[in-house]
DNA sequence: GACAATTATTAATATATTTGAATATTTAAA
DNA sequence: TTTAAATATTCAAATATATTAATAATTGTC
């Protein structure tokens, strides 16, 4: 019950300083739930790309992916850049590679630990 | 245009071996992504806790922390046990206390690399 | 400036998720 | 075997997300 006091007193604080934080995180997250976006992601593990190459890569309608890209670019996951008409995508940060590296590594591998 | 081929041949059978893997990151990523599942996650950090204790320490009530806890149990996020009329709820493997560590550092903390 | 190519936005419908209230289940104890 | 405590489930309404088609911007070329 201290222990949970205490526990308490750490996690109001978190909430409360680090609402922000938690609804960042819970929107990343969220952009990143859907399996068209991680399709995406994987599709740019090894550098931008262009729309147009991921419509290639994905097999997702430009209109669809166009859609999908600016959802994760609005979160930050993805950045972009134009040349011309066209527009380059890429994973916007090293820690945004990390996660994706991380989750990859968690789902399409297996177990390591209880 | 080669290079893209190859990257489009390594998706294809990514995104077909792998589809499976891929529903399930995001299923579990989706599950994450929601700010009082991530308080949940925060709460149970340094170990399992019962609903009661979770119900103190997030400020949700009980019905509302219930499904919650359960979406994150059928995702294989978090395992229970029973002791008595209570329930006993942890982070389910190594794997997603990694996961969450990963994104409390990121979220939590700031930047590292571009 | 008109046209074609590339990408982005809007709008409407369909689908899924969240929330809260009510209720049910499970377990222990009287 | 009734009751109380702890947890889980169901249901309906509100909200949010996904999907498709249509359309609009943007940029380079003629």
């Amino acid at each position: 019950m201290t222990k949970n006091s205490t526990l308490k007193a750490e996690l109001t604080k978190l909430f409360g300083d680090q609402k922000e934080n938690i609804e960042k995180a819970a929107g990343c997250l969220k952009v990143l739930a859907h399996p068209a976006r991680l399709q995406i992601m994987c599709a740019l593990r090894n550098g931008e790309q262009t729309v147009q190459d991921l419509e290639f890569l994905t097999g997702l309608r430009q209109t669809t992916l166009s859609q999908h890209l600016s959802l994760l670019k609005n979160r930050d996951v993805l950045a972009s850049r134009r040349e011309a008409n066209f527009s380059f995508y890429r994973i916007a940060n090293m820690r945004m590679v990390e996660l994706f590296n991380l989750i990859q590594d968690i789902f399409c591998h297996m177990p390591k630990g209880s």
